[in-house]
DNA sequence: AGACTAAGTTCGAAATCCGAACTCAGTAGT
DNA sequence: ACTACTGAGTTCGGATTTCGAACTTAGTCT
């Protein structure tokens, strides 16, 4: 396995999108359910004004959008998109990181190989090999 | 695949350490080669006060070590442990979503298996099964 | 001596973030 | 019809971070 090309402004981008304090965070409340403002705002504690910000930021990004769910009192909620479930892997490798060489490591989280309930690695795979 | 347990406190572990603006930008210096304190400056265009405190902490939690490289003038630079080389999954995840997912997606970067010259892709590997 | 290198520090200005209180539209209870 | 409540925001002043530019320190080179 080798690397080419610059990956130069590949990293840069989605930091762009992801990369402040609470955006990857917000996914991941989004991929735990959360939707809606007030629920952002208690699960993660982040202060109301930055959350407004952040929503429609990543909405503008295409990783949430901006659904109504009720008319009488329009109201909205956020749901994650194709684009922001794509995340996901991203957010896999970041928690494996921290259960294997954090120190304050308290987690116990495990992805589980349905089949065979096996722990599942993240590696690379080659389809055309067959091999790692 | 599923997923078990409360990945709770993982991500926020791992934001802790890489969670500002600037730290995977330097991890992926480090992973380009790149040492020492200037040339991080150059290359990030980070401001050298911040520099010096996102090393520092990086360093305290343990993504990169201070290596004395000449005496005459006592100098130093950092280069990345065990630990700071193991986040390259994760930076290569956040790499992939933008070649995927960003609207202004310019970049080439590909993986490739050196064996075959297939680009290579990033999946769960259930060693036991020898399956996706 | 004078210029240069490289890893930082110091400083004041600018941008962000914060919590707490407020708005707005509508609903529910008395 | 008055009051309380809900939920998605906005407004505000103060605290924290970040910034660029200039400075320091130790030692080398000419």
């Amino acid at each position: 396995m080798n690397q080419q090309g610059q990956s130069g402004a590949a990293i840069e981008e989605t930091l762009r999108v992801v990369g402040d304090r609470w955006s990857i965070l917000l996914v991941r409340a989004g991929l735990r359910g959360i939707r809606r403002f007030d629920d952002f705002c208690d699960d993660l504690g982040i202060a109301r004004p930055v959350l407004t910000e952040r929503l429609r930021r990543l909405v503008k990004f295409g990783v949430f959008e901006r659904v109504k769910y009720q008319d009488k009192p329009v109201r909205y909620e956020y749901r994650l998109t194709e684009a922001g479930l794509a995340l996901s892997p991203a957010l896999v490798a970041l928690v494996r990181w921290s259960e294997e060489y954090s120190q304050e490591a308290a987690s116990e989280t495990t992805l589980v190989h349905a089949p065979c309930g096996t722990e599942l690695e993240q590696a690379f795979w080659c389809r055309s090999c067959q091999t790692t």
